[in-house]
DNA sequence: TCCCTTATAGTCAAATGGATTATAACTGGA
DNA sequence: TCCAGTTATAATCCATTTGACTATAAGGGA
């Protein structure tokens, strides 16, 4: 490889770089009868993590040692999220700088589910105004509406005021707007500004009476989390992630419904089906299930010869645009 | 904010993390006259970098800083690419780790280009083979397609020389396949795979005689270029980032002209302006340009407005399909 | 004036995508 | 056994999108 010095590099050697710590986060996703649900330990309030060490031959693998370490749950499909630094951590003498890469991982629940400290909970519960699968959730007209629009008229200059109501009617897809599911950061974003989860503690109301009931996480990990339901929900129409999610073998019916859990809305019967079988994501495996309740259903599975022909050049699925 | 010490946190403290050197790499981006440019210091090898720093405030910033500093140039907008470890580097005691953050930057070229170490590139001196506007490039068919072929073949296991041989056919449209544009960072490790570049040199031919005639970077510099460019390619479509290398005011020719520079391929006239009429991206200035060589065209501008309407919720540019 | 250039408007057909209806095959209870 | 309820599967309809094409307008230069 090539390892001349070059003027880059001459200027860098020009500069000590301050050391730093590196952290890897991991936001570890399976579905599990219709529900979505991330991996946590402490208080289901903590996405497991660990410091990038010498010993991990990689990134990934730094990743991976932590998530088994931490949870006993083994990792299949990884993506890299995004890179922040954190605020300055003060050290024991000198000021310290972290950074921290965050993941996004797809697995399948495992029965076995190891360790102690695992836990599953549904991602709905960190962002009850995401499940729009029945419908507009009753919690974001009755408590999030009025509380930012209250956010938005306590500012007092008036441009800004009519800023901060259209960005809250397009994120949450008021005044008849449609609702866009690849939205869920800059909602989440939102609420943080406005004050309405508990890690947004912006001096104000230590009573917590205006928050909106929902679950917790340590430090920023909720946004963690609001970043990779995006990621994954935009990618699902483009790539064929959703099988990482799926067991060896499932019905049409079973795939749409890991669809909708992630996507949070429904879709069209016909038209996902007529997409699946179009696309030949899919085999039929010439057995059917029996345990649907009504006519028995063929079961399915992935065809993976499709990460070869089309891993590159994109599938969609129909989530339809409302 | 929450500062409690969690489970994650005693976990942490039980591993002294080991501390690691960051740099920051920024792939800079301008279009001038239908050529799509790169930002590059020393022998035009190099994209501008530097070590996040304890001065630096945030990561941006010290991007910022950096470019700034070497180029002479100020960044527009910014968008994070990707994270990765660098192999080991050796340090004067102990082994030092060392990671990279990549960055692309959206920006106009200035006339007074500052600083005497700047060079704006074409970006297809890098990667002539990924410039489709005058149809496929000779390089492809002549030089690219006859080496990969070989490198496919050079395989002992069958099964293996199938998936070369389908890999390179769907990444460069051989076959009658159509030619994807956003698949410059799949084309980059093919042909780095297969030998063809020079920083790829795994041992093989120290002649260089089979190289693919292209201009190289220093270390992984050419691969953080095809990911950018891929990255580009693909948000072009769905996002509004072309405006930030146009001028003030434009055609909507010079605008289509911009995108085919990025794309790498030519785009439908009539289709183009419509798209862009129907979603109001622009507004007319009332001026028209006179140079345009036939009759004069209206001069527009970016209406700044759909950055609060639909920043958010996307937009789309016709890339056609092949 | 003719011919070249580019701008701008309008048309047409194929493909896409959302919605609906119809029929099939099973379960469980009356 | 038959019927109601459930889900599976197939087929159709129609509006919108989108790719390709044609026609006319308005400038410059020989």
């Amino acid at each position: 490889m090539d390892d001349q010095e070059t003027g880059a590099s001459k200027d860098r050697a020009a500069v000590t770089g301050d050391e730093v710590k590196v952290d890897l986060i991991a936001f570890v996703v399976a579905v599990n009868d219709g529900e979505p649900c991330v991996l946590t330990i402490g208080q289901a309030d903590t996405l497991p993590s660990g410091p990038f060490a010498l010993e991990h031959r990689s990134l990934q693998s730094g990743l991976r040692g932590w998530v088994e370490q931490q949870t006993g749950h083994p990792l299949g499909y990884i993506e890299q999220l995004y890179t922040f630094a954190d605020r300055d951590r003060v050290g024991a003498e000198r000021r310290q700088r972290a950074i921290s890469i965050s993941y996004l991982a797809l697995t399948r629940m495992e029965k076995a589910a190891g360790s102690p400290k695992c836990g599953w909970r549904s991602w709905y519960e960190y962002f009850p105004w995401e499940d729009h699968r029945s419908g507009t959730p009753p919690v974001v007209l009755d408590v999030l509406r009025p509380r930012l629009i209250e956010w938005a008229d306590s500012v007092g200059d008036a441009a800004m005021r009519r800023e901060r109501r259209q960005r809250a009617a397009m994120a949450f897809g008021f005044d008849d707007r449609h609702w866009n599911e690849e939205l869920t950061l800059q909602r989440y974003e939102l609420v943080y500004e406005a004050g309405l989860v508990q890690e947004a503690g912006n001096g104000r109301d230590p009573t917590r009476a205006s928050l909106v009931p929902s679950k917790s996480m340590v430090a920023d990990h909720r946004r963690i989390v609001a970043t990779g339901i995006a990621r994954l929900r935009s990618k699902i129409k483009y790539r064929p992630v959703v099988f990482e999610l799926m067991p060896q073998s499932f019905t049409l019916l079973q795939l749409q419904r890991t669809v909708e859990a992630l996507a949070g809305r429904l879709i069209n019967k016909p038209n996902f089906r007529r997409l699946i079988e179009q696309q030949e994501l899919v085999e039929e495996t010439g057995e059917t299930s029996i345990d649907t309740g009504g006519r028995p259903a063929r079961l399915y599975r992935f065809r993976h010869a499709v990460l070869d022909e089309t891993a590159i050049v994109g599938t969609k699925l129909p989530v339809a645009r409302g």
